[in-house]
DNA sequence: TGTACATCAGTGAACGCGCGTTCACTGATGTAC
DNA sequence: TGTACATCAGTGAACGCGCGTTCACTGATGTAC
């Protein structure tokens, strides 16, 4: 049954939105097309209306989650603010919603081209972000702190999720946040 | 045809051996039972004599590259030596040989606890091993050091692998090996 | 030490299932008059 | 503005392939005498 065409742009964004999400919690090769289908209130047939191949959607998604999440850092004014949020138990809870490079970071590496261009571009505008928010140092001191700081950030949210032990996963985020969380001078 | 029991000992410890390489190379549902037995120079059908299912495999390989990985820097003996080879352009480019929790990180948020548990080991011994390397400050200090340094290590491997330009993955290793590779006083 | 038989590590065909993808079909939408 | 037809977004069955797993079989190893 045929659907108006801004019916049709809605379905895809949906699509998008919906694997992009459910990318980040499962994995790439944990959620197939079926189930994203599903969740976009779907059926599976009409996924290649829409795009070319699941890797097609899983660039676009990327993408997708790369624009989500950069809009919503743009709120913030410090970087204590910034840090306390990326390593707070709520995000290191909410794999689905959060950062994209600290839910699927192994994964993209085996991906194809575009994809990891993608994330790249991702990577840059959050190192130009925290840029932004450090007040001490040379422009090149300033860029070198702002990418260290954020490798931190992902590592710690990668170990914090990827240990069993809840105590150990909180000490991992305290830790990073008391490190990273103020601009040493 | 039947093998000697020393021999069969020896092909356990082949496939394991192939696995934990293999599974860091492409990453667990990337590779295949079959794929595994072809590396150890065996057939697929062998497999379940030695393993109850590929979970199996996967807890046991984890646990075989976990030890290896913390034999190997028992060697190293200050903490710019350990930073500079792990974030080195070399480990950068071989996965497959590498720190599990940077070539694998995201999965193992994903799998079962059995697997978790291994990795959460490994990493409690990589934090210990910084704390000895480094030189001031309180014990809880140091332990929160350790913590960080390493959070910044897996991260900025992570973001190197991630990106496709050589340059950026260049200038995120050489920032995190700058930033971490020396204890700040 | 040598022989006869039981054991069992490894082989390769086969099974069942899920997944990415295709396709004939449906019926509401968009358009030409 | 209303009617007739073409278009095409979405449906659901089906296909083919790969993967995890099973199983009957093979033949060298291990053991009992």
């Amino acid at each position: 049954m045929r659907v108006s065409r801004q019916k049709a742009m809605e379905n895809r964004r949906r699509i998008v939105d919906a694997a992009a999400r459910l990318f980040r919690g499962e994995g790439f090769d944990g959620v197939g097309v079926d189930a994203i289908m599903k969740e976009a209130e779907l059926t599976h047939g009409g996924f290649y209306g829409h795009f070319a191949s699941k890797d097609a959607l899983m660039a676009e998604a990327m993408a997708h989650a790369v624009e989500r999440s950069t809009a919503w850092q743009e709120r913030l004014d410090s970087l204590s603010e910034l840090v306390t949020g990326y390593l707070s138990d709520r995000h290191r809870a909410d794999r689905a919603n959060g950062c994209v490079v600290a839910a699927l970071g192994a994964d993209v590496a085996r991906q194809a081209p575009a994809l990891r261009r993608t994330v790249a571009t991702g990577i840059r505008r959050q190192v130009d972000r925290i840029v932004t928010l450090l007040k001490h140092g040379t422009p090149a001191a300033r860029r070198r702190r702002a990418i260290a700081t954020y490798a931190g950030m992902v590592g710690a949210l990668t170990l914090a999720r990827a240990v069993d032990d809840p105590a150990l996963a909180r000490e991992i985020l305290a830790a990073a946040r008391e490190t990273f969380g103020k601009e040493a001078s």
